[in-house]
DNA sequence: TCAGCAATTATGCAAGTGTATAATTAGAAA
DNA sequence: TTTCTAATTATACACTTGCATAATTGCTGA
């Protein structure tokens, strides 16, 4: 007697999860939060709708979790620093806009999470919490970073000056970002980073071109 | 005998369908697309549903048409002058980044609407001409302005400079623009316009503080 | 090997969705 | 006043939605 093969397999609760999340994401990207129903994501997950709710308690708790896992993501995305320990800050800051202003992070469908989130994080309480923090976080690495290379150049500038050139740089590549992933084809590879590192530059008074990878 | 009071009043056709634009904006804003349902915009109109069916072909169409009025009224916003005739170039200029970054035009609202839309825009064909158009009006004016700045202090420029500084005075714009829009409090007033001068000014090569409104 | 538990499926429901269609009726024109 | 038409309401239908509940079933530990 040879048994009948099983009609599903089962996994671990975590690993479904992320399962789940990754499908909510990719409906979200592709069709809007309106797009990712419960039904949607099971099936894309290869699953039936149930189980969602076994494992989140309502879907907007897993469209949570999906916001929250998409944040890290991104700020994992932009954070590795991909460059040399030794380098000097002038070659950090560089590197740190150029990450950002490149592939993966500059992705259409990234930008459509973005704008997809933006109105429930608007509604909802955690939702703003991980947003708020996302984006300071981002800023005050720039920041950092902005401290840095002005020190190394043998600029000063008081507190409340790098907190607006870290505004005003964060909005730099933020809207670069958001142009980039909104009209792909308005740009050509890499102009993107091109113009954000000489306006980084601009605004903070360093050439980040002309920037050799040695310290 | 006196006549009942009539049940209804009718309107020409213009009116009523303005009037249920704004009231979907009012809800797509509120709420994101997905709450501006068929009977929550009939609602807010004062109006049975019926009737949006007769103005529009389809609850896409009415989305359609509110999207082109509210980029048509955008532009409007920030065309508007508002300065002298006569005033220099770097005036103007410096008055068209102000304008673009204190309210109306910076406002939770707008930027939720701006967001909704733009997976709508990522699917449908003619909503993504609306928008392409309206980015580049937009970038374009600026390039004029920032081109007559620099003719006016005797710079001169490539045609491809010209356009690498209007996108990147158009990236800062849009990123502080939406980040006023997204973390309402995250800012003082007026901390966006003046980050916003000095930036562009910063870019272009030309302090846009320092303006008296006099030519 | 087998008992028990949690992961998974199966099924159904009540509310809300966009749309269609027919019945009214306000208001201008004659 | 009466007629006529387009604006408006009224009603209903088929479908989708999130959620609940009960019935299975794969797997692990004794």
């Amino acid at each position: 007697m040879t048994q009948p093969p099983p009609k599903f397999r089962r996994e671990p609760a975590e690993q479904r999860k992320e399962a789940l999340i990754l499908a909510a994401l990719a409906l979200i990207a592709e069709r809007g939060v309106r797009g990712a129903t419960v039904r949607a994501i099971a099936d894309r997950a290869d699953v039936t709708q149930g189980l969602i709710r076994h494992h989140f308690s309502s879907k907007e708790d897993l469209i949570s979790a999906a916001y929250a896992f998409h944040m890290s993501r991104m700020t994992n995305l932009t954070a590795s620093p991909n460059i040399a320990e030794g380098a000097s800050a002038k070659a950090r800051l560089a590197a740190f806009v150029a990450t950002g202003l490149n592939p993966p992070v500059v992705d259409p469908a990234s930008v459509s999470l973005w704008a997809s989130f933006l109105n429930k994080v608007r509604e909802d309480e955690r939702m703003r919490q991980i947003h708020e923090q996302t984006y300071h976080d981002f800023r005050d690495r720039l920041e950092g970073l902005i401290t840095d290379a002005l020190a190394e150049a043998g600029i000063t500038a008081t507190p409340s000056r790098l907190r607006q050139l870290a505004i005003a740089s964060n909005a730099v590549i933020d809207g670069l970002w958001m142009e980039g992933g909104a009209l792909p084809n308005a740009f050509e590879p890499g102009e993107l980073p091109e113009i954000g590192l000489q306006s980084v530059g601009a605004i903070i008074g360093i050439d980040l071109q002309k920037t050799g990878s040695q310290p």
